[in-house]
DNA sequence: CGGCAAACCTGCGAGC
DNA sequence: TGCTCGCAGGTTTGCC
């Protein structure tokens, strides 16, 4: 489910209930997810206060009050639940493998179907050097659009591939790489390294407002994200090519040139879907 | 090192 | 109705 708008969407659902707050209790209803929760993890998170708690790329970081920060992935299927009245309104939900309870009585649960989430803690001060933040490009939300053309000038691979590349920019995934590169009028297929500078400049204001929209929207519902009060996002209705193979793109039908020019293809294993005749290699 | 397929899991829809 | 197959928002590993 999540890249960097569903996982944004979820963190301000959570800042009211979790910033600031002392966490009472959690319970950890298995012993891993894709990583192993550690034995220690909950003697190092009981009794803490949140003191941020920040997004970067698709993690979620909830910083504690004793320098320890909670790395945070939703995988492909996580979602978080939020019960403002605590234990009385929760109800337990299959795949509910993670449940906080905080001072204040709100119950916050972890549901990952998939179990490719993640939910580790490591010093805060180590998170700059830890294994996937170290070589991580710069957040989508906040990135300089030289770095990110230098970076593209180094890849021969097609554009598709390499946006999706975290260690090239940090948050974009299937669905906001095949909308943004819709936008900007670029193949899929381009190779990286012929991007210009002026493309790059395009694409870069076209993930920008691709992403800003995406948020305001919640995120994008296909079948398991779900804003923190159980709601559906809502940017799914708002897309140009994703999941449309078959249908006519926005800038074919506005020229009455062509129907059906949505194509679908597979690049390194991940659906791409575009409009060859208005994405330019 | 770069690039790609496969693996990690469960659930769901399509087709038979 | 029920079975099998393929596919899904991501990341990591291992093999050319």
């Amino acid at each position: 489910m999540p890249e960097l708008p569903e996982v944004e969407t979820i963190r301000r659902g959570l800042q009211p209930h979790l910033d600031g707050q002392i966490i009472k209790n959690i319970t950890f209803n298995r012993d891993n997810l894709r990583t192993p929760i550690t034995l220690g993890a909950r003697q190092l998170i009981q009794g803490q206060t949140v003191s941020s708690l920040t997004r970067f790329g698709k993690y979620l970081f909830v910083n504690l009050s004793n320098a320890q920060t909670i790395v945070w992935h939703m995988g492909m299927s996580g979602t978080v639940r939020i019960y403002p009245q605590g234990p009385s309104e929760y109800e337990p939900k299959k795949h509910d493998h993670i449940v906080i309870e905080t001072e204040a009585g709100a119950t916050i649960a972890y549901n990952d179907p998939r179990r490719f989430g993640m939910f580790y803690i490591i010093p805060t001060d180590e998170l700059s050097l830890h294994k996937p933040f170290s070589d991580m490009g710069d957040d989508a939300l906040d990135y300089d659009t030289a770095i990110l053309y230098e970076k593209l000038r180094l890849r021969k691979a097609p554009i598709k591939t390499v946006l999706l590349d975290q260690a090239v920019i940090a948050g974009l995934g299937n669905i906001y790489v095949c909308e943004a590169l819709f936008k900007a009028g670029i193949s899929p297929l381009k190779a990286a390294n012929t991007m210009s500078r002026q493309k790059t400049k395009r694409l870069a204001e076209e993930i920008d407002k691709t992403l800003a929209l995406a948020i305001e929207n919640g995120g994008s519902t296909l079948k398991d994200h779900r804003l923190t009060d159980g709601s559906m996002g809502y940017f799914q209705h708002m897309f140009d090519v994703y999941g449309r193979a078959g249908e006519t793109c926005p800038r074919c039908a506005n020229d009455k040139k062509s129907i059906n020019c949505i194509e679908q293809i597979k690049q390194a294993g991940r659906s791409t879907f575009y409009c060859p005749r208005t994405q330019k290699i």
